[in-house]
RNA sequence: CGGGGUGUGGCGCAGCUUGGUAGCGCACUCGCUUUGGGAGCGAGGGGCCGUGGGUUCAAAUCCCGCCACCCCGACCA
């Protein structure tokens, strides 16, 4: 039975330590909660930007790019906003040397910069829809960092359109909820998600509808992977996002926004990952196939290097590894501890019979395969575990959710995974009774599944859980 | 901020109760042997025991203060 990874370090076994490490600086100092994406672990989060980026592409908006440092008096335009972010800002005193006469912030997230400028540059309703996009770094105080999930830095997509209507505006916030993220989590991440709407309680500081997307993690609890916002008219009244309409009025824009971040790492690590390392699912993975040297023999070099050439051009991601001094179990293990979903053994012993060793990190099988038949198994066993490691992800979620009718039953639920229950069951008043105990709702449902328009909706189902 | 805990080579820990100036595993360096699942043997290097004070002939160990970090809760992608 695996270990439950959960987002404590001592219960990360030691091979995290090769993707991401905690930001130890200055002895402990001060600047806490922050982490250092190593090499190999920036590799798999380069594969998550490159996918998301095609998806938010494919969607219309395009990259930019806006300051760092935020006027603090921006944050206080929105009043929601600022109320909901004041706690979690640093704070920028000095510069050059000498006081500032205003402080700035470093960014805590962008409406506000992104909206300053989106009043300069929208005059028509024929600027619109204006869609914007960027990848950037940002701070937030968090009280309690939790090590991969909640880091004071982090690195994110922050996606601001405006637009001319209110159904305009709602249709794209949803078109990037389902197209780009749910596209991108469970047919990449292999993590299955529950997409729906935050309670007002839970929602964004601002906005006037908060959408998610929440996957479980290998301990039952729940990982808010992705948001979607819309903002209504708040920001464009905040910052004077006004555009000439067709018919010649002055209007406000509707705004949204969007984000997803490196949380997704650690939602990858703690939702595939065992005792062994992790499991990078095959279409996010930057090495797919691993062809490894077991040890050095007649033709061995050259066979390996021809099923590297092999799968490349199959079109495959693929590495050699021919470092025959170093112990071919240290090889073995490093490649599984980074999770490579496959990897192609190649010796001496191998090619005597005509073969090669297909090895699964998903399921740990290793199969002799003919060297002609190297890149077809390859190739379906690819398929097979993209498909694999969801389908577990999704059985481990379902046997770990109840379906039930009071608050009390939900509550108890949640103490292993998430309770679905009749929204008027709970209510705001439940709700705050579910959070004194630790348990939150996570979002509503239909009870098809879909994203309610509002709380109000008849039917409508709570999913609750514990989160981090 | 409330509750609990911990600070000892780079990392993880023991030693503290019953004071006598530091030890183990991993990592690192060198040599030889190894290399088909995290190698073996030998030889090395590295620590003012978080910090300030007190008790004592003597403090990692006992006493007091301070600091930091971790865990549980409030905040959140």
């Amino acid at each position: 039975m695996a270990r439950v990874l959960t987002p404590r370090a001592e219960d990360f076994p030691r091979w995290y330590q090769d993707l991401i490490a905690k930001a130890e600086l200055a002895d402990n100092g001060p600047v806490r909660g922050t982490m250092v994406i190593r090499p190999a672990g920036y590799a798999i989060w380069e594969r998550m930007q490159a996918e998301m980026d095609n998806r938010i592409k494919a969607a219309g908006a395009e990259n930019a790019y806006f300051p760092l440092f935020i006027p603090e008096a921006y944050l206080r335009r929105e009043a929601q906003h600022v109320e909901g972010f004041s706690p979690e800002l640093a704070v920028v005193t000095h510069g050059g040397g000498k006081q500032l006469a205003e402080p700035v912030v470093v960014r805590p997230t962008s409406e506000t910069v992104i909206g300053e400028f989106m009043a300069k540059w929208i005059d028509s309703y024929r600027d619109l829809p204006l869609l914007l996009n960027q990848w950037a770094n940002v701070v937030r105080w968090e009280l309690r960092p939790r090590v991969f999930l909640r880091t004071s830095e982090f690195l994110w997509q922050e996606g601001h359109t405006a637009h001319a209507t209110e159904a305009d505006a709602r249709d794209y916030a949803r078109k990037i909820l389902h197209e780009v993220y749910e596209d991108f989590m469970v047919n990449v991440l292999a993590i299955p998600v529950v997409v729906g709407r935050k309670t007002a309680r839970e929602r964004f500081a601002g906005a006037t509808n908060t959408m998610t997307l929440e996957g479980m993690m290998g301990d039952g609890k729940a990982l808010q992977l992705g948001t979607s916002h819309e903002l209504g008219q708040n920001f464009a009244r905040a910052f004077d996002i006004t555009y000439s309409s067709a018919a010649g009025g002055l209007e406000h824009a509707w705004t949204t926004s969007w984000g997803t971040s490196t949380r997704m790492l650690g939602g990858l690590i703690m939702c595939h990952g065992d005792d062994n390392g992790l499991r990078v699912p095959p279409r996010l993975a930057p090495v797919q196939a691993y062809v490894m040297i077991v040890k050095a023999g007649d033709g061995v070099g050259e066979a390996a290097a021809k099923l590297r050439d092999a799968l490349r051009d199959a079109g495959v991601r693929v590495a050699l590894d021919d470092r025959v001094d170093t112990p071919f179990g240290r090889r073995a293990v490093d490649a599984e501890l980074k999770g490579y979903p496959v990897r192609v053994e190649v010796g001496p012993r191998d090619l005597a019979a005509g073969n090669a060793v297909v090895v699964r990190r998903r399921d740990g099988s290793k199969t002799p395969v003919p060297l002609a038949e190297v890149v077809a198994t390859v190739q379906a066993a690819l398929e097979a575990d993209q498909q694999g490691l969801y389908d577990e992800a999704l059985a481990a979620r379902e046997a770990r959710t109840a379906s039930v009718g009071s608050l009390a039953e939900a509550i108890e639920a949640a103490s292993t995974g998430f309770a679905r229950v009749p929204w008027s069951a709970v209510g705001p008043a439940g709700e705050a009774a579910a959070n004194a105990q630790g348990v939150t709702v996570r979002c509503l449902i239909r009870p098809d599944g879909s994203v309610p328009d509002s709380e109000d909706e008849p039917d409508l189902v709570a999913v609750l859980a514990r989160s981090y």
